[in-house]
DNA sequence: CTTGAAATGCTGGTGTC
DNA sequence: GACACCAGCATTTCAAG
């Protein structure tokens, strides 16, 4: 992936929305080399999709914690993803390395909420938990600057 | 907030790029009423933005890490956030209870980029840091459920 | 919230280098 | 293979009822 490629995905990154006129202008591209740009990056999955961020405290979601989970029985198979993944308050999975083996990151009403939810978590995949309450965010989704090299990844363009 | 603007948040939330058509289709408005009440979220700040997601594999930034950071002089005044800012690494800042003041969420392309990033946020902020790397993500960027009770903050719609 | 109309933007085809 | 141009169509946007 060269110069402009990881212009036009900075670019979106800043602004889902930001239409093709734009992004020509922006690169230098006519509409339509940008176009197939931006189709090509969606192909090979550069591009993953596109998201509204959205206020939490407005749509009445104003407790953010992370959820560091552990098994109880650490013989069991490990599925707690597939586990959880019904539980929609559970915004973001990462399997992480350390003492503990998910951090979860989670968006409830209120202290009761989280009660209730981390009883579903011990309970839907036999974790114990350990819970960090988010006071405030100074910011958040900040757009990626892309590494300049290259990833020693095959290129798959499909 | 009522129901069909949280179903317009939770519909741009999965889809971004969902064009008003597809909306008012969805919520059995007419385009331009659909078209009305999205600025109208914008305005108030319930839609804060759109964002492209993008693999950060494929764009060099296969490393994610979450670091905590703990002031090395707890008297002196605490703006890690904005000492912080201008490291492009750094994807969100949370402000946390906990042990810890603050939980970072950081992308780099590689072990040594890490060590180097953690030298200058250690630098750039006066902190001790205690770092989890991410080894891989179930899932991340779920859509919200809007909670449907009201918030109790005033409507300050402008 | 609706209608309606003008401006803008999207998208695929075709041709060039 | 990558790009530019063009033309038809869809979408966006705004004014007015």
């Amino acid at each position: 992936m060269e110069e402009i490629d990881r212009r036009i995905v900075t670019l979106l990154a800043k602004d889902g929305r930001m239409s093709f006129t734009d992004l020509a202008r922006e690169t230098g591209l006519s509409v339509s080399a940008v176009h197939q740009r931006v189709r090509r990056l969606e192909k090979r999955g550069v591009l993953r999709g596109y998201a509204a961020l959205v206020d939490y405290d407005a749509i009445g979601l104003s407790l953010t914690a992370f959820v560091s989970i552990k098994p109880i029985d650490p013989a069991a198979a490990d599925d707690a993803p597939d586990r959880l993944a019904h539980l929609s308050a559970i915004e973001a999975c990462h399997s992480v390395a350390g003492d503990e083996s998910y951090i979860l990151k989670v968006r409830v009403a209120s202290p009761i909420a989280l009660e209730e939810l981390l009883n579903q978590i011990r309970t839907s995949a036999n974790v114990s938990t350990r819970t960090t309450v988010v006071l405030s965010t100074p910011y958040e989704h900040r757009a990626p600057e892309p590494a300049n090299s290259d990833t020693g990844k095959p290129d798959e363009s499909a």
